[in-house]
DNA sequence: TCTGGGGTCCTAGGACCC
DNA sequence: TCTGGGGTCCTAGGACCC
């Protein structure tokens, strides 16, 4: 058996945590540049206001019903979901990371366990330790245990603990379910098989093996088979290195000089390279792509990027700046207002073991001690206290987060003043 | 005025090999 | 008149996830 857990309207439930006047307040947490929606607390979800929503179209929504509004603030949220992950980590078998507010559990050696009160009982824990409320489905594919735990969310009977463990309850299940909210079943595939008359996923269920490997690949084979109780998708390591890394943010405001898009490229370059570092990766492909605002219609529009590959595989901020700069300057345009810039990690080959290059006439060995030095400093101290002068302070691309909530847990700053100022 | 960021997997088709 | 068979690798594009 498989049990999802997840934790419940997470990022509005981290802030709910530090900050316990809001418990029935609508919350909405937005995206970077506080542009969208991106996660609602029940209240807030009550209120109608769907995912996804730009935020300065909810502006009379919001002063009408008081809803309190978020930038998101990622340092407290991962934080956050370590503790969560932590403790799930303690009170089961093996669990299996999926993303920043999901994870895993594989039950195998609790066979004989009363599956409802275990699940119980790690959700009271979790709730208890971290302040977070988590739900849970239990059942024997990943697929079915995605679905359970919508129930468990549903329906405040099931206590946040849904169990499918007979076929009578999983065809009730599968009956009652939206084929659209099928894990796996995205936009596409849910137009194509409402086309088909099929409107649960008992419905797809019931298809034949060989329609739906026809009309949706293997991978629909696959959705089928686990709604058919048969386990195919496999448990992943979630600690697996990223076979691409990409940062890309959108302006805080729309840029025009290359001089001011150079040194966002350059920080988001070097973001990359803390990252390849941290996984022991280095990069052998980049990219570097610009864009302009497509939803100003009123303004000319390009969009543009530029790969290459390094002679030399690295993680070396100054290096993965230097060829950041070298394609930015081939596909900078003057005459554009420029709204976003990324650097994508194409290609990624370990750092050991190296093969190195008689004419290299960098001594990577050096850089590397220099490297881990500053990774030690910017760990204790902060992110990118130590920088490549380029990188710069960002005051013109710098992303807007007007309502950021401190970092309770993190910033020794944030964590003093909430304990001398707030009314805990 | 204002609209996010970061990933994975699969398939088809072209280029190439013997 | 008749023109093989079996592979690999790479890329772009499309689907999905949170």
């Amino acid at each position: 058996m498989y049990a999802l857990v997840d934790c419940n309207n997470f990022y509005a439930s981290c802030e709910r945590v530090f900050n316990p006047s809001l418990l029935h307040t609508p919350i909405v947490v937005l995206s970077n540049n506080d542009g969208c929606v991106v996660a609602r607390s029940q209240e807030a979800k009550d209120l109608g206001i769907p995912m996804g929503a730009p935020a300065f179209q909810l502006r009379e929504l919001i002063e009408k019903h008081k809803v309190a509004v978020f930038s998101s603030n990622y340092t407290l949220y991962g934080d956050m979901s370590h503790r969560v992950m932590n403790t799930l980590a303690s009170l089961t078998p093996h669990i299996e990371v999926y993303s920043i507010d999901e994870a895993f559990v594989d039950l195998q050696g609790l066979e004989h366990t009363d599956l409802t009160l275990y699940g119980q009982k790690v959700v009271q824990t979790v709730r208890r330790n971290t302040g977070i409320p988590v739900s849970m489905g239990i059942a024997p594919t990943k697929v079915l245990a995605k679905m359970a735990n919508r129930y468990a969310k549903k329906y405040p009977g099931y206590k946040g603990v849904c169990l499918i463990d007979t076929d009578e309850k999983r065809i009730k299940a599968l009956q009652q379910f939206p084929i659209e909210d099928v894990w796996g079943i995205g936009r596409q595939y849910s137009k194509k098989l409402r086309y088909h008359g099929i409107q649960t996923a008992y419905d797809f269920s019931q298809k034949s093996r060989s329609w739906v490997r026809r009309e949706l690949t293997v991978v629909g084979e696959r959705i089928w088979s686990e709604l058919n109780a048969q386990a195919c998708i496999a448990p992943e390591d979630s600690a697996a290195a990223k076979k691409q890394i990409c940062t890309s943010r959108s302006f805080g405001s729309l840029l025009t000089e290359f001089d001011e898009i150079y040194e966002a490229v350059a920080h988001y370059a070097a973001s990359c390279a803390v990252k390849l570092r941290k996984q022991k990766s280095l990069a052998v492909g980049m990219s570097v792509f610009v864009m302009t605002n497509p939803f100003r219609e009123q303004d000319p529009q390009y969009i543009n990027s530029r790969h290459i590959r390094l002679s030399i595989p690295s993680n070396d901020s100054s290096e993965l700046i230097a060829l950041a700069k070298q394609l930015l300057s081939l596909i900078y345009l003057s005459g554009y207002r420029y709204k976003k810039a990324g650097v994508v990690i194409t290609e990624i080959t370990p750092s050991t073991p190296t093969q190195s290059d008689l004419f290299d006439p960098i001594d990577r060995n050096k850089r590397k001690d220099l490297l881990q030095a500053v990774d030690r400093l910017n760990d204790r101290m902060g992110s990118y206290k130590i920088r490549i002068a380029s990188q710069g302070y960002g005051r013109k691309w710098k992303l807007k987060n007007e309502r950021l909530s401190p970092c309770y847990t993190t910033r020794l700053e944030d964590v003093i003043s909430i304990h001398c100022d707030a009314p805990v």
